[in-house]
DNA sequence: GGACACACGTGAGCC
DNA sequence: TGGCTCACGTGTGTC
């Protein structure tokens, strides 16, 4: 009927175009709009509500709940001593190299004072974050850490360790027998 | 020439507003397709390259890493029934709370030992990796840890910190009046 | 009034 | 060919 009289005008591949082409992009951009929505409120942490913050925001809470994950599986595998699975990269905490100065080597020293058990002196330069991660290599190695005494007199400082060994000795020593990783 | 002319007609407002807005907008634009290709980046599993199912992929990871974490505290918990991991410790992470057992509240008390210099005792149950977190945590605040003294008689743990206050007292109490935080 | 963020319709490219 | 996605420039609203 009237349908093919329009048609010849000229306008019908544009018109025919646009229409569907409108809705479709209408609907596109509706469905993007929902995810956005979602994913944002899956995101609990909210600094703004427009589109660049929400994704930005999820981007950091991705990376924090990877961070997590990672640390839980640590966590659990240090209280589990045996478990099988997992081949992914744990226990490289320790190196992180960003230290020019290279003077101010820790003394190290291990004594035994039990069947499993060590004490672990350490002396160095203090540095600010270091102590965290020399308890986090330890821990990271199975180390049940039973004492600790940190005493400072700038800039030097002892950390006098209370452990309680899972792994072996050697283990122990050949750690700290690269001082770079502690730093 | 014809340039001219034309902008006479509607006025120069217009023709500004759309030059500063179109690159403006340009610039928008770019930013938001960054931080989705971040995000796609972030997610392991790629369904489709394009910007819905991205969204998509990204909300189903959100959700697995949810529960995956949330699976690894269960497991947590159940192997070992006295420690609990808890949120990760990151920059200000601490606010973090779902949180339902409420025994083994740590003790925390605040002493002023010099203008900005204090000791806070943190007596409490032991946790692993109980004592990183509260490490980091004041780290991450600008505290300035001089001296800490751990002192165990499992299950129980003492935690004698001297620290260099750069922030206010107020900040440090309002932090460890909430116990739940620290876990 | 200007900076900013969004929705819109449209043209173009790709299966 | 037609459906689908994307980028673009612009109009409009809000702070």
């Amino acid at each position: 009927m009237d349908e093919e009289e329009e048609e010849q005008k000229i306008g019908k591949s544009a018109r025919q175009h646009s229409c569907k082409n409108l809705v479709a992009e209408r609907k596109r951009r509706e469905k993007l709009k929902d995810r956005l929505y979602i994913l944002r409120a899956l995101v609990p942490k909210i600094s703004k509500m427009d589109r660049a913050s929400i994704l930005g925001d999820a981007i950091e809470f991705v990376k924090d709940l990877q961070n997590q994950v990672k640390r839980l599986q640590e966590q659990l595998e240090e209280t589990n001593p045996e478990e099988d699975g997992g081949e992914q990269g744990g226990a490289g905490a320790l190196c992180n190299g960003d230290n020019s100065d290279e003077n101010g080597l820790p003394q190290v020293e291990v004594s035994q004072v039990g069947s499993n058990r060590f004490f672990l002196k350490v002396f160095c330069e203090h540095r600010r974050g270091g102590f965290v991660r020399l308890m986090e290599a330890m821990t990271s190695l199975g180390l049940d850490i039973v004492n600790v005494n940190v005493t400072t007199s700038e800039p030097l400082v002892l950390n006098v360790f209370e452990v309680e060994v899972i792994n072996l000795k050697s283990l122990i020593l050949s750690i700290f027998s690269f001082p770079k990783d502690l730093k």
